[in-house]
Order: C-alpha cells, then structure tokens, then sequence
DNA sequence: TAAAAATACTCCATAGGTATTTTAT
DNA sequence: ATAAAATACCTATGGAGTATTTTTA
C-alpha cells in the first residue's frame, strides 16, 4: 500500500505539473520525489502522469486520483484535529470548528 | 505526519485490544507494533490507548480518532479503485461499483 | 545546447526482528 | 509463575542526497 507521503508528493506534482518545482515546494531533490511517485504508479498499477521531457500532465486516472488523494489527506487532517480535540475537550465538545465533513 | 501503516496497526489494536493479538492479525512481532503505536502517539500529541499491564483500553481520545481512522482507510482504498477503475475504463464509466460516498 | 526527468550509486536512518526486562496478577 | 507490553540491541533494507546520463525541443 501506498504511503501518505506519497500521496503529498502526488498532489505536488498535479498541481505544479512540474518535477522540480515540486520537489523544491516538498523540500526534497527532484531524484527521490521521481522515484516516490513511480512507486505510487506501481503500486497503484495506475499510470498516473505522462512525462515527455519537456511537459508532464495528468492522465486521466491521475485526475480521478488527484481529487481522491485531496479527500484522503483531508481525511487524516480531520483525524488529527478531531483526536487532539477530544483530548483536549476530556469534559465536552466546546466552541470549536468540527462540521468539516460530509463532501 | 504519521503513515497510512501507523492508522492500520492502530485499528488492529483498537480492535483486538491486545497487543500481541494485533501483531499476530498484521503479521508482525509485538515490539515494533507498540513501537508504532508510540510514534503515532507522539505524533499527534495524544494518547490513545490506556496500558495497564493486563488490559489495554482506548481513551476518548483513541475512540475518536478510531472512527476516523477508518474513514482514512476508507478513502485510501477508495481512492485506489477509483483510479483504476478510471485508467481500465477510459472509455467511460460501466457496470461497476462506484457510490461508496457520502457519510 | 539547454532544460527536464530518469538512472546510478552511496550512505545513513529507520524498520523490523530477537532477546530480555519489567510489571502486575 | 504467567502473561503482557516495553526496552535494548542488531542488522538489513530503504530513503534521500549527489552526480550523471538521457532525451527532446
């Protein structure tokens, strides 16, 4: 199965459309953050990006996939949120945020 | 940030409630499993499981982040059959699944 | 020839395993 | 004395980095 960071790595690239400029928002270099995302293509068995030197765009599923990996990484900002808010909260939901869901 | 494997070792043990149980259920020794489970603690700042040497039992906090926990398994594996589906039908949506949406 | 991604290679950090300790019943 | 989780320690794999190659515009 396919990583969360992975999955943030993925969403770097569909929206700079770029490798480099990507990495550089990821603060990695451009080699690991290639190999991150063909580990998620394969393990997905999903051809996520068309790469032709000079120009990288989203295929079909990779646009599928785009809009899910932006539900998922909700998904786990909601976790942590709701987590340190019931922990914090211990007596009652208090004036806080929640909704957050149902898309 | 924690990883999807840190959300999947955790659900296996909210639900068995025992360690080494857990560890068997997700094919691997006891240590690392409690190793996990730590650093997702420390990662989020929140303690999830009460240990008292013979029984360990989900705080609150982890009977929240349990329920959340699944919704992110949930969209991880969402989010990989829906690329699929989309790469094996590019010519357009057929008979299958979908709906798997909405809480 | 310039710019972008892929590949090769190296090194260190981390992950999991085995063994052991601690704790409580 | 037993059963469970934590800790210590070791090894091996994997991750990111640097350097280089490949490709095409």
């Amino acid at each position: 199965m396919f990583e969360i960071k992975q999955v943030r790595y993925f969403v770097a690239v569909a929206e700079e459309l770029n490798f480099r400029r990507a990495a550089e928002r990821l603060h990695i270099t451009q080699p690991p953050l290639s190999q991150n995302i063909k580990a998620l293509e394969e393990n997905l068995g999903v051809t996520l990006l068309l790469r032709d030197t000079h120009t990288v765009q989203l295929t079909r599923a990779g646009k599928v996939f785009l809009e899910e990996a932006l539900q998922v990484l909700a998904a786990v900002q909601l976790s942590c949120s709701l987590a340190r808010q019931a922990e914090a909260g211990e007596a009652g939901t208090l004036s806080i945020g929640y909704s957050a869901r149902g898309r």
